[in-house]
DNA sequence: ATAATAGTTCGAAGATTCTCGAAAGATCAA
DNA sequence: TTGATCTTTCGAGAATCTTCGAACTATTAT
């Protein structure tokens, strides 16, 4: 028996700003959401293959709870696909203008401290 | 004596797209930058009327050091605006669109577990 | 100089997050 | 049913964040 793997996704209005905001603030997540744009639905190992099993599940699953991906089983596998059309209809242009601003995987570990007085 | 306040800020090209959207993940944060975007350059204290002093500092300091606002002393008072063009070069459209997707002060006090299965 | 008013720094407590191994659950193939 | 393969849950440790009082610094007014 056993009840078939079922994942809980917020409704799009019930969908947070901050909480996505917050969501794409990590830099494994926001390379996840990119590539998710950029290729489509993905099986969640080829989001994170370097990643212990738990730590991606931590990762999707609060990408999921923040409404930023729809998560489905397939067999024994995870499918994992952006919520394009509903990030768009309740955060107009938001996906676009983030990932649009961000560098694919270079230019990450700053250090900060930078900046002059001005 | 004593050295006069300054502050340090990141080089335009130092602003980091996770920092930022960290910055703004924060309810609390993301209501200074909508006021900042509509009254313009404001005194901290009225960014955060009930705020305990700490606090807001602590807030205000996150946001400079992201890079989302500049800051500057104006006797004792300390004067903060958003570095909307800096953050325009960097993120086209970001804070615009952020902004856009938020409504104000409501909404807020999301629980979440809600959503159904789809 | 003294008092009053702002802001900053420091330290601490509590809450969240991140990471990840171990154990358990779910699926598929023999 | 057994074994292989994936995912999830649980728990724990480390790191970060948030909040905020107390003490300190800076600036202005008297």
């Amino acid at each position: 028996m056993s009840a078939a793997r079922t994942y809980v996704h917020p409704d799009t209005e019930d969908i947070s700003l901050p909480r996505v905001l917050f969501a794409l603030s990590e830099p494994l997540r926001l390379e996840m959401v990119r590539k998710l744009a950029e290729r489509g639905e993905m099986d969640s190992l080829d989001l994170g293959p370097d990643l212990p099993r738990s730590t991606l599940t931590h990762h999707t699953s609060l990408l999921r709870e923040s409404g930023v991906v729809f998560v489905r089983a397939e067999g024994r596998k995870c499918m994992i696909s952006l919520r394009e059309q509903d990030l768009e209809s309740r955060f107009s242009g938001l996906v676009e203008t983030v990932l649009s601003g961000y560098e694919s995987d270079a230019d990450q570990g700053h250090d900060d401290r930078a900046g002059g007085e001005r």
